[in-house]
DNA sequence: AATAGGATTTCCT
DNA sequence: GGAAATCCTATTC
């Protein structure tokens, strides 16, 4: 029917990185009953990229890097955060779009008690920010986004106002592959 | 305002 | 043993 239109598919996930992660900005992030305009993303490789989880080749963490396009990647970060990544390119060429940031939309009186913060504008404006906003730990690991069904999905957002690129935060990288909205206050 | 340190898993040297 | 795709708190200017 015409509800499910707008979901992203797999051919969507299916292609570079950078692309990816640039087309994602501005659409919608949908978790259980939260929803969220994604507003920053950073694009990882495998063998080029020194700062992926990829680079060294597959382990028992990453290996959903080196499978199937449009799945959830989810790990621990410094041993506290869950950081929440979606997978791109193809089966064998590991890739993934690290989600940085979201605008809350739906369910924002949850993300205030799972934060133990009230400031709207802190909820969701940071990797592990934003994870533990929308509760998505390792359970998420390997979820198909581009089922309708799935507990966490991407809805079509329309096209963005403005696009910026920048380097990626956190890691020694000289290529631009973290991309924001240029208008929105809800960036890390 | 700026900086430094802590929490603590996973992987690499 | 040490660093990492982070964030929060405490301490000091």
């Amino acid at each position: 029917m015409s509800d499910n239109i707008d979901i992203r598919d797999r051919d969507f996930f299916s292609r570079d990185s950078e692309e990816v992660a640039q087309e994602l900005l501005g659409d919608i992030l949908v978790k259980d009953g939260f929803k969220g305009r994604i507003t920053e993303t950073e694009a990882y490789y495998g063998e080029n990229d020194s700062a992926s989880h990829a680079y060294n080749g597959k382990t028992e963490r990453n290996e959903i890097m080196f499978g199937v396009p449009g799945k959830v990647y989810v790990y621990l970060c410094y041993g506290v955060y869950y950081l929440l990544n979606i997978t791109t390119r193809s089966k064998g060429r590991p890739g993934a779009v690290l989600i940085r940031s979201i605008k809350p939309l739906e369910g924002v009186n949850e993300m205030k008690i799972n934060r133990g913060v009230e400031e709207v504008l802190e909820l969701t404006t940071g990797p592990g920010k934003l994870t533990k906003a929308l509760g998505v730990d390792k359970r998420y690991n390997g979820c198909d986004v581009t089922q309708k069904n799935s507990k966490m999905k991407v809805l079509e957002g329309g096209d963005p106002s403005g696009v910026s690129k920048g380097p990626r935060v956190g890691v020694d990288s000289e290529r631009k592959l973290r991309f924001f909205l240029s208008n929105s206050d809800y960036v890390s």
